[in-house]
DNA sequence: TGTACATCAGTGAACGCGCGTTCACTGATGTAC
DNA sequence: TGTACATCAGTGAACGCGCGTTCACTGATGTAC
């Protein structure tokens, strides 16, 4: 089974991106090292060929979601684009129902840091938001205000059963949150 | 060993309220059986008395905080309480450095709706609550918009490791929230 | 009042299972001669 | 060009451990006589 050179590294990116879609949509504890290895079609043995640990693949993972992809896809921060079509992508159905590709500050970041597990990454990519986002606001002290809404009306309309309220809650926040930034836009 | 008639109804009471700080603090996969009983100084087999199954506690347990305590102390919403004190309590260092006696939302309604195990009382938990906060506002439609920001700010204070930049979330947050409520009070 | 028995909340060993991790092994391919 | 050997990504059985759960048992107290 001789591979040519670059075939170990690519399997590496191909184990940590499948556990950054995984610590996104099961968590970060109920994703395990054999059936990650399984949806890859590999064995759980040969993981230890990439990784030192889980502990070394959780660190990885978290890199690649906060630092290479942005932590808050899909709703991208790159290139062009208007405040309110972040804000129409991030609390978008297909956002709240795929968090697999989505914004990891709901899913993993709220999981890791509840028990005190913080990855320094976060700090980081919290921070380059931040600053993006403030770059589009009126006033840049509300990029606070802003990023925490729409994280917490992710959280929110994840946490509801009735797909109904769901939607109240990713429109109310929505609505909100436009008319919040229009108001602001026309009186400064 | 017999015991008088309230006791066993007691020690299950006791193990609720256990469960529902753990779950809180922990996460409700992480609180395991033995552990918890270790807490209360009972041993894990007697659980079993108490409970059919661990599900069931997590449903009594989530029914508990969702539904007695009322999800979003220790930033009660009960009796007389001013929206501005009940921002500033929700934002404050002391609920994000205690999770185990806070709010249920940014823990365990994050934990568990993130893998679609959302608990059909958090439904009615988040319409009470956002009746609650709509009555102290002057449009109730931003009780969503407010109640976002309040869950995403603590999400986001806890999930940074810098204590500078997790203080920083929180006020960032309150401040701007307050500013707006101030604007939108003497603007109706 | 004193003794024998029933009650039942709580005990603790044991179960099967999936976890993270280890390790001797496999076998297709590149290299040496 | 043909054969023997080295390489090494991936394999899969096995480990100790903690999980949720089961169950025969304990023993302090209430009740019956």
């Amino acid at each position: 089974m001789r591979y040519d050179e670059e075939h170990k590294a690519k399997t590496r990116q191909r184990i940590i991106e499948e556990a950054a879609r995984r610590f996104r949509r099961d968590g970060v504890n109920a994703t395990s090292v054999q059936t990650l290895m399984k949806a890859l079609k590999l064995t759980h043995g040969g993981f230890y060929g990439h990784f030192a640990s889980k502990d070394e693949l959780i660190d990885e993972a978290l890199r690649h979601c906060l630092l290479e992809i942005g932590a808050v896809t899909p709703a991208s921060l790159t290139g062009d684009w208007s405040l309110p079509e972040f804000i129409q992508r991030y609390l978008s159905t297909v956002h709240r129902d795929e968090p697999a590709r989505g914004c990891i500050f709901p899913t993993v970041s709220a999981e890791l840091g509840q028990r005190g597990e913080a990855h320094p990454a976060t700090d980081q990519a919290l921070l380059a938001r931040l600053g993006q986002l403030g770059e589009h606001l009126p006033d840049p002290q509300d990029a606070v205000l802003v990023l925490s809404t729409l994280v917490g009306a992710l959280v929110l309309s994840r946490g509801v059963v009735d797909p109904e309220l769901s939607d109240r809650v990713l429109d109310g926040a929505r609505t909100a949150l436009l008319e919040l930034l229009e108001a602001k836009s026309s009186g400064a």
